[in-house]
RNA sequence: GCCGAAAUAGCACAACUGGUAGUGCAACUGAUUUGUAAUCAGUAGGUUGGGGGUUCAAGUCCCUCUUUCGGCACCA
């Protein structure tokens, strides 16, 4: 007869097997109430499952993230429900719990609109307010198949016989609806009562683009009305952040009709690249890379054999002159390789780390570009490591650090890491690729990083770390990575030699490796990140200095000229207007400082600082100013005002 | 590329079922000489994304192309 250890360590005994909901019961009413489902021994089972040996059981309520989530699994099937009571044609497909809520795939002629999605949303609605009782029967195969073939559900159908293992399947009653799912869901729809159903996408069945293209049913939903409006007013304040829309409003840069996917960088924009290529250039020298350039374009035959034209030239830029084809470089590696081999190098000279600001083309399919995330050019802070074996491991642990000591310094701390290993396409023994995951697996571990592991994900010729931040609405983009390539410099690819200690020819080792990744995509995540209120290191604008009136602009035009000579980027606005108004323009622009002069300071010879906070920090003079902002441009990304 | 939605002045938006394209901010001119988030008045600004069609008449309806947005697939 089970006992039943509880969190808090207590056993409980029971004379027979229990469920779940008998076990909440047992310890008390409001528990009992509050229990969404359980987990017993690490599994997460719905109240209703009957527990039959000892066990460790832990309950689930709104409170548990896990709760929460189980009553988003059940929300994607009130919309089933709510669905197919309005549209009883539509065949449902799958319906996953996501970040925040939920989706439904459904296939369905009829076109879902932002107003059906509304219907829908209140039918979920009048459903869940009922809170009627959640069935869960345990089926057997073939009954299961049946129920489903009658109710003309083909994709449940296909789910099924694509489990042959399976014996029987967990469906859930909603009332008239049934839907198939490992579980567990609420035992009644009184947990679901803070939903929005958000927007309608098109996905391909089983994500596969060769499939037919359904219609995705995205909501969200959280354990109460409170949480829900939290969630969408954050959501709200988080679209202000919008790179795209700060990129405008802060006149940073634009993209236009005559050449999608392409920047153009306007005066303050480019300033603000600028700084972020010059502190990586710091970088550079500080961790002996050798920065380098090489041509744009290069002739086909060396895609060809580099590997890349056979995968990508569908996504390359090709041009022609004559006799010749050439294509626009999507990498630099093949460039790098060139001038790594201009002459033989012996085994003490490596590593050899060639490093560049490469700017790179590639025909990324229209329906990805975004902003300043995903282009069609972009510069990427690229470098190629030659080394020997022995090598990697310090050499990959020196990138590992760079990425930290350079997110540290742009501001960031929430990095995440994933390590993908080789896909199905690629080039390189089996044995290459043992050699290569296993030295980076090593590296992450030694350098105790938690990663998540992407099977299959990696480049064509190696595997790769990559080093993955988030924009203002919590999408992740790859920005840092780190790639092991033992293929490219082989005879057979592009030939990269050193002479060993043996007086043999050798092929190095390579390793790709960005930083930043591409200064376009890590731009557009600065300008999320700090919602364009950038450190005054940054900062395209340090300071603006306006005059009260027109007799002080000589004064204004003076101080400026000084600030300049120290190296600070400084505006004066000299226009005729009050200084109220400059003020508030100013600092929507978000200018870290602004310098007021008037009679008071002309007299004194000081200016008036004012923060972007809106704090007035009084008087300077030049000397004491210049001491002041150059203490914070020291500092960097790590401690700014906001 | 695929599914859906959208494109109106530099920017943000308006224009009922087809009937003379507007408002605010910005810009420009003038007045005002200003003390910490908007001084006042005036002027100008548009082949309504491109092309085609229906109609007496198209921003509005239809076709097509381009671009953008939200996803999906892709991402060296």
């Amino acid at each position: 007869m089970p006992n039943i250890t509880l969190p808090d360590g207590s056993i409980k005994e029971f004379a027979a097997p229990v469920t779940v909901m008998q076990v909440a019961t047992s310890i008390g009413a409001g528990l009992a109430k509050a229990t969404i489902a359980g987990r017993v021994n690490g599994v997460l089972r719905d109240a209703c499952d009957l527990i039959t040996e000892d066990a460790e059981v832990a309950l689930m309520t709104l409170k548990d993230e896990e709760g929460v989530d189980i009553m988003r699994h059940s929300c994607a099937h009130l919309l089933g429900h709510a669905l197919k009571q309005l549209y009883p044609d539509a065949k449902m497909a799958i319906g996953p719990v996501i970040e925040n809520g939920f989706y439904y795939d459904i296939d369905l002629e009829e076109k879902i609109t932002p107003e059906s999605l509304l219907k829908i949303e209140q039918r979920m609605q009048e459903l869940a307010k009922t809170g009627y009782d959640v069935v869960k029967k345990m089926t057997p195969r073939s009954e299961a198949l049946e129920i489903f073939k009658s109710r003309a559900e083909d994709y449940k159908v296909e789910l099924i016989d694509d489990m042959p293992d399976e014996t029987e399947f967990g469906l859930y009653y909603h009332q008239e609806y049934v839907d198939m799912c490992r579980g567990p869901h609420v035992p009644h729809m009184g947990f679901v009562k803070a939903f929005k159903l958000t927007h309608v996408a098109g996905a391909y069945w089983r994500g596969d683009s060769n499939n037919k293209m359904l219609q995705r049913l995205y909501g969200v939903a959280f354990a109460d009305k409170k949480a829900l409006k939290a969630y969408l007013v954050m959501m709200e304040e988080a679209e202000k952040r919008d790179h795209r829309k700060l990129g405008k409003q802060l006149d940073l840069f634009h993209v236009a009709e005559v050449a999608p996917g392409m920047a153009f960088w306007h005066p303050k924009g480019a300033t603000l690249y600028r700084i972020v290529e010059d502190y990586m250039r710091q970088q550079l020298v500080e961790n002996d890379y050798q920065e380098i350039r090489t041509p744009l374009i290069m002739d086909r035959s060396l895609w060809e054999k580099s590997g890349h034209w056979d995968k990508f030239k569908d996504n390359m830029f090709t041009t022609e002159t004559e006799n010749r084809d050439y294509a626009v470089k999507p990498m630099n590696c093949p460039g790098h390789i060139q001038v790594y081999n201009r002459n033989l190098i012996s085994y003490r000279e490596l590593p050899v780390r060639l490093a560049e600001f490469g700017l790179v083309h590639r025909n990324e399919a229209s329906g990805t570009l975004h902003g300043l995330m995903r282009v069609r050019s972009f510069t990427q802070d690229d470098a190629h490591i030659f080394c020997r074996p022995e090598q990697i491991q310090e050499e990959v642990r020196a990138c590992i650090d760079l990425v930290y000591t350079t997110y540290a310094d742009f501001g960031f701390d929430q990095i995440e890491v994933k390590f993908s290993t080789r896909p199905e396409k690629r080039v390189g023994s089996d044995g290459v690729w043992d050699l290569a995951e296993k030295a980076l697996e090593e590296t992450l571990q030694s350098a105790d990083l938690p990663y998540v592991l992407q099977p299959g994900e990696g480049a064509f010729y190696g595997p790769k770390i990559e080093f993955q931040l988030k924009d203002c609405i919590g999408r992740v983009w790859q920005c840092g990575t780190i790639q092991l390539d033992f293929s490219m410099t082989q005879a057979d690819r592009l030939d990269a030699v050193y002479i060993g200690a043996d007086n043999e020819k050798h092929h190095p080792v390579m390793i790709h490796r960005a930083i930043l990744g591409s200064l376009e995509r890590f731009v557009g995540i600065l300008v999320e990140h700090y919602e364009g209120k950038f450190p005054i290191w940054l900062a395209p604008t340090q300071v603006v200095i306006a005059p009260i009136s027109e007799n002080h602009a000589d004064a204004v035009t003076e101080f400026a000229k000084k600030l300049k000579k120290h190296g600070f980027r400084v505006e004066t606005d000299l226009r005729n207007e009050k200084v109220g108004f400059k003020i508030r323009e100013h600092t929507l622009q978000r200018v870290p400082y602004i310098l007021v002069i008037g009679d008071q300071e002309v007299e004194n010879n000081t200016v008036n600082v004012r923060a972007r906070s809106g704090e007035n920090l009084g008087s300077y003079t030049l000397g004491a100013l210049v001491d002041y902002l150059s203490q914070e441009v020291s500092l960097l990304g790590r401690h700014s005002q906001s």
